[in-house]
DNA sequence: ACAGCCATGTAACTTGTTACATGATTTT
DNA sequence: AAAATCATGTAACAAGTTACATGGCTGT
């Protein structure tokens, strides 16, 4: 929902045309996650559908002009009053995959950890470099880019010292079992089955 | 493509049905994210168009059980392996959000901010709730569920943290101007154009 | 003249997600 | 007999993402 919130809070500041929209993102941003703008035009015209935008004026220029419409305004300023809705099914993929291949009898999961935890340091140093103020950048933009860079530091670094905590946590364990092979007590009542390469 | 790659990694470890897989993908993972069931056979069907499984024997019992092939084994192989691809767009909902908050002339940021840091706090709460050891639960079972509950504990602080602080770096910069009105600035060439409820 | 940005759009696709229909079998 | 669980599926949708087509204008 952050592109279309995004839209959304950016055309209650006054109408914009498409290309405008992802300039708007951009330096809102600070640049970071560039917008392709495809996705502008895509994302008003379901907004649209919604009712939650109406194609405006075109000027002299021949830009297209959207306006955000009272339920538009209505989303956006929900969009900001409430917090994220984290969704159902919000799997953190990275946990997922780490817990899944730790019940794989097969996997070498400490070799995925490491595996995911160079790509973390890797990430940080990039993101580390990323910090440094870009040059013709406004000041106002240069502050959006920092605070989304930090975000993104903070959530790697997370991420690193939850893999290591992992990483201990399952060397400690590692002589209890923790794999797990297809599961034998299969539900209720159809006759067994077949198969099992179960290891546990 | 948590749901896609845990799938083939379980399938990898010999046939299952539907169902099954869904009991499967819930130990392994501690119960943690329900997974709907029709979201299982939906995936099937699209890994089989892709040619990573493939449908297999039907038991006495009417279990249509799928089997990974060459290509499958492959695939999660790879994902196991490979670090998780980070997409292009991988914007952080609320970063991006904040982002905007703290550029938009006309909003609360500190509102904003307040909010989620309420949200975030609860949802601590919850998972320190989620953390103590369910009853009937075999202990493989709930140590998946320990690591993966640790990890969005890892990730919820992280989160506040970073809120915490955004809320006192804008404090400090509050004095300069960090809204952004639309940009006047506009492209190169269009002959100006219209509009700006711009504040800056 | 040619490369490159401005600008609008379309089509297709991916992953995830829900809601619903259907029926068999257990459990109460 | 009713309620719950097992089991398989379908249809539709949401949001994001890319690739491509098209044209005008601009700077070199």
């Amino acid at each position: 929902m952050s592109v279309r919130g995004s839209l959304l809070a950016i055309l209650d500041q006054g109408p914009c045309y498409g290309y405008q929209l992802r300039a708007e993102f951009d330096r809102r941003t600070g640049s970071v996650w560039p917008l392709n703008v495809g996705q502008i035009y895509n994302t008003l015209d379901r907004l649209e559908r919604e009712g939650l935008v109406a194609k405006g004026e075109i000027d002299e220029a021949g830009h297209v002009y959207w306006e955000i419409t009272d339920a538009g305004r209505a989303a956006a300023h929900e969009w900001l009053t409430e917090p994220l809705e984290r969704p159902q099914g919000g799997r953190d993929e990275l946990a997922v995959k780490i817990a899944l291949a730790a019940t794989l009898p097969g996997a070498d999961v400490a070799a995925v950890i490491h595996a995911e935890r160079l790509a973390g340091l890797a990430r940080l140093e990039s993101l580390a470099e990323a910090k440094n103020p870009r040059a013709s950048h406004d000041h106002r933009e240069e502050f959006a880019r920092a605070l989304v860079v930090d975000a993104m530091i903070s959530r790697a670094e997370a991420e690193l010292r939850w893999l290591d905590r992992t990483d201990e946590r399952l060397a400690v364990h590692r002589h209890h079992t923790v794999a797990l092979g297809l599961s034998k007590a299969r539900p209720k009542r159809g006759r067994p089955a077949r198969l099992d390469t179960s290891a546990a």
